[in-house]
DNA sequence: GTGTGTGAAATTCTTCACAGCG
DNA sequence: CGCTGTGAAGAATTTCACACAC
């Protein structure tokens, strides 16, 4: 059975289960998709139908049982694997990263560190087990990593994209400011460019003032 | 006159915007729609029409020129406009945001960093101004502040994003663990959790599995 | 009243196809 | 040949509208 989700639904339906998470944490027990809506910024209706293409389990009349729905959207999204995680490159972002306190509990847990410059690994006060860098296709194959952060300045992304790809990483999540060319058949990849997320909100700020010349 | 650009649209000529600066930087005089589709992963069509919302540009049959592409992607899309930003929240993530290298030149200098814990304000090493949070509103006031970067625990979000849109702050880019309500009408936000960026790939390997039964 | 589920309509976005240029 | 520009076609996504349940 083949799971027809539209793109832009899974992603919100991922938050929607980040949230029920926390739901669940505080007791809640019910919840409508009118109050997922309010809280995760979109419209009742879009909730409903991106719930429902995962199959029905909401109670008409009475919204949502917040642990069955949490428990339903991870089994329909294969959420319940947990999956081993690296960071590459340990500047102060990278670093930052590999001790972010939210990923405890989070079924991502961070299992190793690279970095090319042998001084930050012996200098980081972290619990994660760290190696150099000419170490990510061994330490990936051998430790079961399935999803890389890469942090590195932009200079070598490409370079340690490669490497984790050769090493059998799924997906990456790219921190750095470059982006690299790899096989999309092979993995995913997300660009998370901080200073590209600013430039597209000065534009929607720019172009939201209906004085704007052109 | 209005210039109607379609949202995914808008932030992939973001990506090559930034991409041309680079490139120009490199001393590149002139790319094809087919080159920077193959860097920034996207077909050359999509690039061409992308392009082509904010007007004509380029030479049939050769290309552009990247000065004059990127320069015109930047009037349309009102990005010679500098805007301060500011860091609120200085734990791990958000100092390193907050000195965060790439941000020199890209014409969103931050000018201002805050925390609640007087501690942290004391002992960064920065040269950027640090302020108690209980001052966001009045520094964002005086110091013309359009960009925010929010990088708080989840219990601190809703609280620091009142502040920033109280000072005058028109958009957020939100890499705290926890969503917060506004008013949409006077406010862009960006929410980059990265524990749903590693959800989201996790479902998706989950998903590209044939025999992921259901 | 407040809710969910869902096919159909509407809209947005992408892709195609090709004219015309170097 | 490869390149851009662009209207038209097509696909993807969102929104609507309403049946039905509490």
């Amino acid at each position: 059975m083949k799971l027809n989700v539209p793109n832009p639904a899974l992603v919100r339906l991922c938050t929607v289960y980040r949230l029920l998470d926390k739901l669940v944490a505080e007791g809640v027990l019910r919840v409508s998709s009118t109050r997922i809506g309010r809280i995760i910024g979109a419209e009742a209706h879009t909730i409903r139908k991106d719930i429902n293409y995962l199959g029905e389990i909401g109670e008409i009349g009475s919204g949502y049982d917040t642990v069955r729905l949490r428990d339903h959207i991870r089994y329909r999204l294969g959420l319940d694997k947990k999956r081993n995680s690296c960071v590459v490159g340990l500047g102060r972002l990278g670093s930052a990263i590999l001790m972010y306190e939210p990923f405890s509990g989070s079924g991502y847990t961070i299992v190793a560190g690279f970095d090319s410059n042998i001084n930050k690994l012996e200098t980081a006060i972290t619990s994660v087990p760290l190696f150099p860098a000419h170490e990510i296709v061994d330490v990936v194959r051998e430790k079961n990593i399935e999803l890389g952060i890469l942090a590195v300045p932009a200079s070598a992304a490409q370079e340690a994209a490669d490497r984790l790809i050769e090493g059998g990483v799924r997906g990456i999540v790219n921190f750095s400011p470059a982006m690299f060319s790899y096989d999309s058949s092979k993995i995913y990849v997300t660009h998370i460019d901080i200073v590209r997320e600013l430039t597209a909100l000065s534009a929607y700020i720019s172009l939201s003032f209906d004085n704007f010349k052109h």
